[in-house]
This record gives structure tokens, C-alpha cells and sequence, in this order.
DNA sequence: GAAGTTAAGTGGTCAGACCAGTGGGCCGCT
DNA sequence: AGCGGCCCACTGGTCTGACCACTTAACTTC
């Protein structure tokens, strides 16, 4: 018989159970105790099933306290993916090109998708690496996309710290006005990949 | 005190073990009552530590069996996260762009750094659409970008079933053969741009 | 009213039991 | 000798009940 795991089960009704009852972030959920009677299964199968959901990034347990569910955004699991994916150099070398490809896509595609709000919020900040490809990557209006830079981005700031010298985003951001995709392409190429090509 | 929790502890234990011994993909781990009983903590913590390594897709579980390394590259984690990302309309429009987008990339950088050999395996084979671009990837040398492509199709392939015609891939080939990436790329925008586009 | 105490509830951990598969060794048959 | 079948030891999977450490809130006491 294929009988599944009980513990996999658990976890996808644990799911089940947070969608359906709209849990936000910050609210708790039922105590294992509980969950474990409700569910009709053993404490164990409830605990492997949290850890899962723990993993995932979506739950936070409090000894003392319950389970609450997390804030989108912060995954535990990137951190350990990246303890083990990122070891050598040439997975490093990966990263950096990788990274630098999906910004050039952005780049590209927030010229052309950029409306004049979003455009306007970033003219006016003053901005880091991260906060400005943050707005250039949501700004494709591309959420896979964005979650795929995210995670590239986290990996990369685990190992690297880069910065850009402020007329890099500045040449940027008129070329954006300008809805110039080659110009804006051009200025990040010129900063950016040297830059990455010295790290390397 | 920080009092951090056992499963965690076994779980790095455990980890550091595995690199140690050097234990390689199919190989086996001591079984769960051991593990226990050399790390001296009980079984339960062994398992909620073992349950995080089998949702990192480094180890496989097999009942009556035992605990087993598992080959690198398969990660449930992101396969996971993904069933948790893609549920409507918006994702999948998301996911068609994204994954042409790395095709894209791929077809260029293949075509800059196909070794000769590599294309002689391409030419020679019968193309379906996974089969071509996953060599098309693997032509990139870039493991990360690969992984990422591996997920999109597998997600995608879940959704949607296209094939193109054989014409498309022998064009595809012809450009390879003369290092042409704009030729390349022409032909996939011909046959792949404009049969997405109807899907979405 | 404020401070200290207590009790109930929570996650964290362990030990022990049983179930359900797997595989190897043993036995007896042909 | 070779084959088939049985049995038993071992594995992961699950449940239960117990205890610990910690948090919170209600209660008591001053």
C-alpha cells in the first residue's frame, strides 16, 4: 500500500489549516498538544511536520509561549541552502553571473514597464545596491522573478559586500527617465561587471 | 542561558558527520537508533534533525531499510517553496516570461561557450523541448542557472504541455553549429515567443 | 496598589512500546 | 548443489506518557 507518511499529511493539513483560517502574520497557532488531537495523530508527527513548516520560513515557535506564524520574506532556508550549495569558488562564480543576468533583464524590463510613480519613488531615494535593484527587479512587475533575486541577492550578501559609487545610480536613473534601455544597460555594465570581474 | 535546542545541535552533528566520513551519494547512515544513541540525545530529536536534512534533499529515507545519502542537485526545498509561490494566474504569467527569459540567456551563452563536443551530443540526438534545453543549460557550465532552469521547467511542465516542431530545433542547431546566438535566438523568439504568447 | 507566589499551559526532550516493511540466513525439499 | 519458503533481526514510522524549562496570568499577601 502507498500509505503515506503521517507526518507529510500533517503538514500539508497544518497548511491547509493556516490558509484556510487566514492566519497573518503574528497570529498563533494551535498548540501541538491540540493539533495533535485534532488531527488524530501522535505529538511526534505534529512536531516533524512543524519543524517543516519551521524550515520553510512560515512558522516561528516560542518555548513557553506556541507557535506563531512568521513574516513573509525572511526564510531560514536560504541561510542553509546556502551553507551547503555555496562552498566552492565555482559556485560563487555562478552566483555573481547569475545575479548579474537577471539584473540586466530587469534593467531592461523596468524601462519599458516603468510607470511614473514607481519611477518617481526612485529618483527621490537615496539608494544602496540592494534598495535600488529591489525597486528595478518589483518594478518588472515580475513577482517570481523578484523572489528568484531575492534569493540570489541573499546568498550574494552572505559572502560579498558591494557597493556602487553614488553616480552609478544617478547616470542610472536618467537613463530610466529617459526610457533608454541600451543607455541604462551601458551604465550598469560599465560599473557593475568590472566590478564583479575583480571579485572573481 | 541559551539552552539552544537538540534537534538543531544533531542536526549540525549529524551534518559535520557526513562531510567527515565523506560519505558519497547512496551510501549509508547509521540508523536512527544509533545516531541517537552515539550522540547521546533520544531518537526524536534524531528524527526532527534527520526530517530537516530529507527537506534539504540531502539524505532518503527508506523504511526497513535505512537512512541513505541522497545525489546532490535535487533540492525538495525549492521544489517545495515553489508549490507555495505558484498558485494563480498572475504566477503562471510570471513563470512563462521568466523561464524564456533564461532560455534566452542560455541560447546566448551557449553559443559562446558550446565545446565542440558538447554540440556534436546535441546534433546527433532527437530533440523534445526539455531534452534540447537542458543541454542548451549545460552548455552554459553554470550550475546555478541550471538548477534554477530545472525548477521553472519542472513547474512549468506541470502546468502546460508544448512541443515545437522538429524544424525549429535542426534551425536552432544550424546556428549553434555557426556560433550565430543572434540566429539562435531569432529562431526560438519565432517559434517559442509567439506560441507562449497565445498560452498566456 | 504593588510585589511576590502559584498554577496552568506551552514547546523541548526522552524512553519505551508497537507496527510495517526489508533482507539475510537457515532449513528442508527436490 | 540449487531452489523455495520461512523466520528473525533490523530499519524507519508512529504513538504514548512522562518530565523539564519557560511564559503568562491569576491569585495572594503585604
Amino acid at each position: 500500500m502507498t500509505t503515506s507518511k503521517v507526518y507529510i499529511e500533517t503538514f500539508w493539513k497544518i497548511h491547509r489549516m493556516i490558509e484556510e483560517s487566514g492566519l497573518q502574520p503574528g497570529d498563533r497557532l494551535p498548540s501541538e498538544r491540540e493539533l495533535a488531537d485534532r488531527l488524530r495523530v501522535g505529538r511526534s508527527s505534529v512536531r516533524e511536520a512543524l519543524r517543516a513548516l519551521e524550515l520553510l520560513g512560515l512558522i516561528e515557535t516560542r518555548r513557553g509561549e506556541g507557535t506563531f506564524m512568521k513574516p513573509f520574506g525572511d526564510h531560514q532556508l536560504i541561510q542553509l541552502l546556502g551553507s551547503f550549495i555555496l562552498q566552492g569558488n565555482r559556485e560563487k562564480r555562478d552566483l555573481i553571473e547569475t545575479k548579474i543576468f537577471i539584473e540586466r533583464i530587469c534593467l531592461q524590463l523596468a524601462c519599458e514597464r516603468l510607470t511614473d510613480e514607481k519611477l518617481e519613488l526612485i529618483l527621490q531615494t537615496e539608494h544602496t545596491y540592494h534598495s535600488f535593484f529591489r525597486r528595478i527587479v518589483q518594478a518588472t512587475d515580475n513577482y517570481l522573478l523578484l523572489r528568484i533575486w531575492l534569493v540570489l541577492s541573499d546568498f550574494f550578501e552572505h559572502v560579498y559586500t558591494v557597493e556602487l559609487p553614488s553616480e552609478c545610480y544617478e547616470q542610472m536613473c536618467k537613463a530610466l527617465q529617459k526610457r533608454s534601455c541600451e543607455e541604462a544597460i551601458a551604465v550598469y555594465e560599465q560599473y557593475v561587471m568590472q566590478k564583479m570581474s575583480k571579485e572573481n
